[in-house]
DNA sequence: TATGAATGAGGTTTCATTCAT
DNA sequence: TATGAATGAAACCTCATTCAT
């Protein structure tokens, strides 16, 4: 019936398909950009549409609405965190690298991008009334605080501690890496260059058996 | 019109302007609950109309627009935060009494409240995009430092530090703090009290000379 | 606080109040006119707020959405149909005079306003698929039918009948009626005349005891 | 491109006209079921071409635009009752036999399928506004009548009768069929054995040259 | 014959703000 | 000081229809 040109039915789905994410990808970029820009709830789908180059109409062949639309961004942005403890552990198979590789891991999350913290903030606010946003943050949260969990417990130093001890030492790295992205956003003047020497003393401290 | 009474007009003129600040209030608290609630972008001036229980038009008589509203609310959640700073000066008039209110107050942060936080976190998104926003935040946030910095001076173990290096272990304190709340936001089994035995390790190693 | 005019709250409240509804019904009288000769569906508001003189935000200060402009003019059609069967209760005092009453009722029925016929068969259609216009048009009728049988039963001729007979009867003649409202639709040449004298006979009829 | 068999062009194109046939009486299947449950406006191409199995743009082939499909119900409706009348001329051979026809005719009318008469109140509804489709309509009922007074004039009883008394008579019992369907709609409760025989009183009075 | 991506107008609804009273 | 009716722009979303393939 299809298939009157040469390549399979199967080719021809797979290149609509592909190209059908592309679309999608292109929505999704251009929502990041603007959600950055103005956030969440002060960003129109005209917006969106005309720096996605697409009609405002055709968005809703990709995404069911705008919520459905946050829903994306805010999947790929978790993600995005995933992918970095992921890396983690693929760096740290030494109990040094892993150090090395977490001290690095506070570095990036100082100097972050501007534009990545404000949509992180945006997230955490609309996370504190929209559900669907609430439950996504929280299954990610819960997903990375076990990968978390995992990579402490590969240190030699911590193996004897007991799971809830080491719970709250990943909880408190976890809060000043957000803290940090916190701290950028309110005090431009910060010095990073001190402020990552006073962190390196207190992950060090942290990832010893008895802290002081 | 006015006078009906043998008062003064200076007395009726305070009586009147003590009323109009309580109006104003009356329309703050209604707006705040409103922003925890929605967020200041799903919140309307109807609702805050209806909560506040004063017409729209007339809410026009206290706030120029909607983002005067705003800014009122953020001024009155900053001049809030001062006043812990300033608690804790009143509180910590020697070296342990400070470091036990210091610790006092991290507890407080971990366990504030959820509306409270969500505020917050509010605030700081608007604050990413809207200059007025971000420019009380910044200010306050100036101030708040300036007050920190004469509260860590005054502990013998901190005084021969450089300003650079003190100034960093404030903001990584600043940093714990700010994101302890949205820790409590992300992930509702954090374990309070696990994570305040951690934090206090930290803070007495924070406010130690050397802090190994 | 109020009331610095002569006129009491009352007054005011009262005259406030009248005019709201007037000009709720202004909304009302414009959307019977479009949904006449439009539809329902077909009608926007925009078409209504143009009728009504009044902005189309301003519509939803009387109406909460559309579906409750078309309930109103539901609950208006019924209520007025409801007029009718009063009437012939007040004017239908001897068994002659209520018979009279009936054929004219039939024949006002067949000459009936196009424009009403036209929205009634509009409600008829909506009421098939809208559960609020459903719930009020089945709950006009029972009423209707209610009234209905009071008023057959005052007739002598029918008072010994079975009450299912009797509302079999009733339910024939509303038939009829409505029957001949999508008549004169259907068939711009009905002979009016003719078709009442044939009527007449068959309600003639249904009013004595035994038909034949 | 095409004949890819031995068969002929011609077989080839009747066969091309039955499938077509058939792809068009799908699409008006599931537009029929479409305007049953939302109606014509409520229902959208996209949802028509869901339930019929085929793309929104290929339904264009098979029909100009959406009211060519609503015309195309219509037309089917009316189709089906003129059927009905055809019916009745081949039962209706002997007097009695017609009228035996006749009130199974009525019976059936009271026992309709919900579905059709949402439907047929739905045309109703589009004719008073939509001028193709009261032309079809007009049209129909035209034929219908002529085929009516056709069937009526057989009967012995009512050859002496002048045509518009005949033609009154018609529109009248039209009438208490097309009335019966709305009543079912409005009364769920309605009593149709009851009803039933009052008709067929009715019925029979109307099929006598004088009526009482 | 068949697809479904794409458009853009137009639908309903909300909202900040103004103004007569 | 206080009301709330009123506006109109702009938000989200749907839809009939077209067109490249």
């Amino acid at each position: 019936m299809r298939n009157r040109t040469t390549s399979t039915d199967d080719e021809l789905d797979a290149a609509a398909d592909e190209q059908g994410a592309d679309r999608r990808l292109q929505v999704l970029r251009a929502a990041a950009t603007c959600f950055q820009k103005h956030g969440f709830h002060a960003t129109s789908i005209q917006r969106i549409s005309q720096l996605a180059d697409m009609s405002p109409g055709h968005i809703y062949h990709y995404f069911r609405n705008k919520e459905a639309i946050v829903a994306g961004i805010v999947e790929q942005c978790l993600a995005d965190d995933f992918q970095r403890v992921e890396r983690l552990r693929r760096d740290g198979r030494t109990a040094a690298a892993l150090e090395e590789a977490l001290i690095a891991e506070f570095e990036s999350g100082i100097a972050v991008n501007q534009g990545r913290a404000a949509l992180d903030v945006e997230i955490m606010a609309e996370a504190t009334r929209n559900p669907t946003v609430a439950a996504l943050v929280q299954q990610a949260d819960e997903v990375a605080r076990a990968r978390g969990m995992g990579l402490l417990r590969q240190l030699p130093s911590l193996q004897k501690l007991p799971p809830k001890e080491l719970a709250a030492r990943l909880a408190v790295m976890k809060a000043i890496v957000n803290g940090l992205a916190i701290r950028s956003l309110c005090d431009p003047t910060l010095n990073r260059a001190a402020t990552m020497r006073v962190i390196k003393q207190l992950v060090r401290a942290l990832l010893k058996e008895k802290m002081v």
